[in-house]
RNA sequence: GGUCGCUUAGCUCAGUUGGUUCAGAGCGGCUGCCUUACAAGCAGCGGGUCGGCGGUUCGAAUCCGUCAGCGACCACCA
């Protein structure tokens, strides 16, 4: 068969896939042998492939693959996540576009919409998936909504309430005005702005005339101000003791207060206290028993109808304002009337909406809370002493930071995409008191409403209106994939959990990987997952996020298709330690690309050999016998790699081992004269040699390591790489290191030969004589320079020839008589130098030997050395005198 | 403001407990090759005072201090 030059990852990667498909090659089922779990940080449900999933899924997918080849039973479930906000977001936005407003829908009618929208974009990213290569078990496929998952949720929320550890309150949360909901305090991204600092003079009530200058950054929240707060302690400030001061505009005549708060030389030592807008003056409002007014809608308008009708009729220019139009009119307002003393630019921070990307509003209302302490001393321990591992173990002090500083989490959403909060009211007492004031105690929990309905016979029951936070289906993710919230004690999840390896960003380890550990620890007393790999961010090869407004993302399946899905993920592969940001760039994919070839066209020049039955050349044999001890070699590192997540590091040693040692050296010793058949001994070894490289590179690179695996020998239909599993390696012995070391230097000497033919415009083809000087440390292996270097003799010299060109490799020196004569001025000049730099060399080490302290102090094997490099750079010395001195004679 | 981390070759990064000729790798660069598997290739060759300063030590890229620069996360200064 005629094989293209280069190889075309398009024709053999959906077949490939396609064929382990219909063979189940990534099914798991239980058995007796080891599991091996990972679950997938499920993308959102609507999402797109993007190159901070194909880093992640790449990983996973190496992992994965690593381990079923260990003779694991790896399992990798995928799912997607129904990103409560994010896919509310963007189904409200295609209503829109049809003319339909959410506030139109009933919950019901929204809801179909919303399904209707997930069931047509969802799991086009788990499509994208199989590009990849990933080797999900597809049949596992789940969804944080789907029936399954749903349930868990619902009854982990109702055990917890049980517990106590949920609870409803009226609390000052972060408000997203867009989609008008609570968010949790992970959910808000606090960005650096040049804002103005407002000056205003609030009239002092008892002294007309006088006034007092409060400084803020948000003047429309004026309307809710109830009091002005200064430090007792502030000397400038004394003088407002115990006065009421007029808040300009609004008229309300109100009280200073003292607190130890405000802090002294910072502004006018004069906050105006607005508890319904803002959690530091929610807390001074509690503090000294001030009244509340909240006077934005929730879409963040102005609304003052909750306001005293005097100072409602002073303001009502600026009912149904937007917050920022206020901000501005109120500033031009005061001004006008003289009330405001000045403005100065002011960089603060503002917290905006981590999905909606618009500033959160802080608002008093009532929400449902989890108690987090609970958790954290749950969560805090296992990792802290490496029950669970987090790599890089960095993260372990930002994780500590997080529980050491818990604060109680949000978890009620107004939303509807999600899932409802399993809380009822009775209907009529709701309607009596209101919410706000609705007691505790008769809120009914239960995960059905015919459940709840029992325990509130005769009532007419409405749920609550709120859904939870997506993260707390997630949370359960690694329990509720195997059913093991509803069935604890199922085969599943007993063989499954606690899963291996965790996959995922430091951005979410506090809104996921942290919740997971608790969840795992509540719910099935044991961790969730054993190690932790942190990925870095994908950046684009300046340092810069990527983005669609930069223009700088690449889009995933362009590059599959440029350079193949197995050139892609060498490409991210090549540089992502874990927990750095990867600076990605194109031209590590040609990279993977070139390597590609580099495996095709080895594969093209073994299968084109014609086998005989000859006998086996030295050279080769020689070649077969250091390549066993080299493959051994880097299959024991390899496997040192992979038990500390090195997966660059990993993947550049088999693509060193192929490349240089394997396709450079091994291939290049053993090939047969061009139109020569090649012995059955050595083509037997290579067909296994490449049957092993393949396998330590599937994990890398699936796709061309199949194909090419598929056709290096006969195989059966329905075998597959996946299923070989990877010989486990030892430590080379003493005799293997030796014969490792032997060749490496075997290498220089042919190096030296090639440069010498190189620098004298020599002809490869042209063989040369090699005389070695003294004696021959690699004897046993002339065999190998013979046929790389092609020379003609090696023959062992007390003195070499007196024209020849000659270089060092250890202590030996090696020469190659020239036929012409040579220029005496270089030798003599290439000669000195490295005198010089051994005479250098020699001095350091006698200033060593010659310090007391350090032949005294030092190991005894250290001091050894020394000597030995004493002894070594000696000879040097006495050797290169010699060249020099027979040149000048 | 707090915490953690980083600074090694042109670029991206390794360098485990201080000690082998320890200053490395990949890519890029330079030189020569279209040599019968591969020019997406082959052969060969350069390249760094390990951010600055000080200290500990017989010995420091490695440990300590300090300065400079960069980054990440957390935090209620209006």
């Amino acid at each position: 068969m005629e094989l293209a030059t280069q190889y075309n990852p398009a024709e053999v990667e959906d077949k490939w896939y396609q064929y382990w498909t219909e063979h189940k090659a990534f099914s798991s089922k239980p058995d007796g042998r080891e599991a091996y779990t990972v679950v997938i940080p499920p993308p959102n449900v609507t999402g797109v492939l993007h190159m901070g999933h194909v880093l992640n899924e790449t990983i996973q997918d190496i992992l994965v693959r690593r381990a079923r080849m260990e003779g694991k039973n790896a399992c990798w479930v995928p799912g997607t996540d129904h990103a409560s906000i994010a896919t509310e977001a963007k189904v409200i936005k295609r209503l829109k576009e049809q003319g339909i407003n959410k506030s139109d829908l009933t919950r019901d009618q929204f809801l179909k919409h919303a399904w209707d929208w997930t069931d047509e974009h969802g799991g086009i990213i788990l499509k994208q998936l199989r590009k990849l290569g990933c080797s999900c078990d597809w049949d596992r496929t789940s969804f944080t909504m789907d029936e399954v998952r749903s349930r868990a949720v619902i009854k982990v929320f109702c055990d917890l309430y049980e517990k106590g550890l949920i609870y409803r309150g009226l609390r000052m949360v972060n408000w997203d005005p867009e989609r008008q909901t609570a968010l949790s305090d992970e959910e808000v991204i606090y960005h650096d702005e040049h804002s103005k600092f407002y000056y205003l003079k609030y009239m002092v009530a008892e002294e007309p005339g006088k006034y007092a200058i409060v400084a803020t950054t948000r003047p429309e929240t004026i309307f809710g101000d109830v009091a002005v707060c200064i430090n007792p302690k502030e000397e400038k400030n004394q003088w407002l003791k115990g006065k009421h001061l007029i808040v300009p505009i609004v008229g309300r005549v109100i009280p200073v207060i003292e607190d130890r708060y405000v802090e002294i030389g910072f502004g006018t030592g004069c906050l105006k206290v607005t508890p319904a807008h803002d959690a530091n003056d929610y807390m001074l409002g509690q503090t000294h028993n001030l009244p509340t007014y909240d006077i934005f809608t929730p879409d963040a308008h102005v609304d003052i109808t909750c306001l005293e009708p005097e100072i409602q009729s002073n303001c009502q220019v600026y009912q149904g304002m937007d917050r920022f139009d206020c901000r501005k009119q109120i500033a031009l307002d005061l001004k006008n009337a003289g009330l405001l003393e000045k403005e100065e630019d002011y960089d603060n921070k503002v917290g905006y909406s981590e999905r909606t990307n618009v500033p959160i509003e802080p608002r008093l209302s009532l929400q449902w809370f989890i108690r987090m302490q609970h958790f954290a001393d749950i969560a805090l321990p296992p990792v802290m002493n490496d029950d669970i591992q987090f790599y890089p173990a960095k993260y372990k002090s930002t994780y500590r930071n997080w529980l050491e500083n818990i604060k109680d989490w949000c978890i009620s959403r107004q939303l509807w995409w999600g899932h409802r909060i399993p809380a009822y009211y009775d209907a009529e007492l709701l309607k009596q008191v209101g919410q706000e004031s609705y007691p505790e105690d008769k809120i009914i929990v239960a995960p059905t409403l015919e459940e709840a309905q029992a325990k509130a016979p005769g009532k007419t029951l409405v749920q609550d209106e709120g859904a939870l936070d997506t993260w707390f289906s997630s949370w359960l993710w690694p329990i509720s994939l195997f059913d093991g919230i509803e069935n604890p004690d199922n085969e599943e999840i007993n063989y499954y959990y606690p899963t291996a390896d965790l996959v995922t960003g430091p951005d979410i380890i506090f809104f996921w990987v942290a919740r997971m550990i608790m969840a795992g620890y509540e719910y099935k007393k044991q961790m969730p997952f054993k190690h932790v790999y942190f990925t870095g961010i994908v950046r684009d090869k300046l340092g810069r996020k990527m983005s669609k407004s930069l223009g700088n993302s690449p889009d995933p399946l362009d590059l599959i298709a440029r350079f193949g899905a197995d050139g892609v993920r060498m490409g991210m592969m090549l540089s992502a330690p874990a927990g750095n940001d990867i600076l990605f760039d194109d031209s590590l994919c040609e990279q993977g690309r070139n390597f590609n070839n580099k495996i095709w066209n080895s594969f093209r020049l073994v299968q084109g050999w014609q086998v005989a039955d000859v006998a086996q050349p030295e050279a080769a044999k020689t070649a077969c016998e250091w390549f066993d001890a080299k493959l051994k070699q880097v299959g024991f590192d390899l496997q040192e790699q992979f038990k500390q997540y090195r997966l660059s590091e990993a993947l550049m040693l088999v693509y060193k081992l192929f490349w240089d040692e394997f396709s450079a050296w091994y291939l290049e010793l053993v090939k047969p004269a061009y139109g020569q058949p090649i012995d059955r001994v050595t083509y037997d070894k290579t067909i296994s040699y490449f049957d092993t490289l393949l396998k330590m590179l599937h994990p890398f690179m699936p796709f061309i390591t199949e194909a090419l695996w598929q056709n290096i020998t006969e195989r059966k239909d329905g075998e597959s790489i996946m299923f070989e599993t990877l010989p486990k390696y030892e430590a080379l012995s003493d005799a293997e290191l030796k014969l490792v070391s032997d060749f490496e230097a075997v290498k220089e000497v042919i190096a030296g030969i090639r440069t010498i033919r190189a620098q004298k415009q020599m002809s490869p083809k042209e063989a040369v004589e090699l005389q070695v000087v003294g004696q021959n440390p690699l004897e046993s292996l002339s065999c190998i320079i013979t046929k790389s270097a092609n020379t003609s003799a090696i023959t062992v010299v007390t003195e070499k020839s007196g024209i020849c060109a000659s270089f060092l490799v250890g202590t030996t020196e090696y020469a190659v008589p020239l036929a012409g004569s040579i220029n005496v001025e270089e030798e003599l000049a290439k000669l000195e130098a490295d005198l010089k730099y051994y005479e250098g060399f020699l001095q350091s080490v006698m200033k060593k030997l010659s310090n007391e302290k350090f032949v005294n102090g030092a190991p005894a094997a250290v001091v050894d050395n020394e000597r030995k490099k004493q002894a070594d750079a000696e000879s040097k010395i006495a050797t290169i005198r010699e060249s020099i001195a027979a040149l000048k004679a």
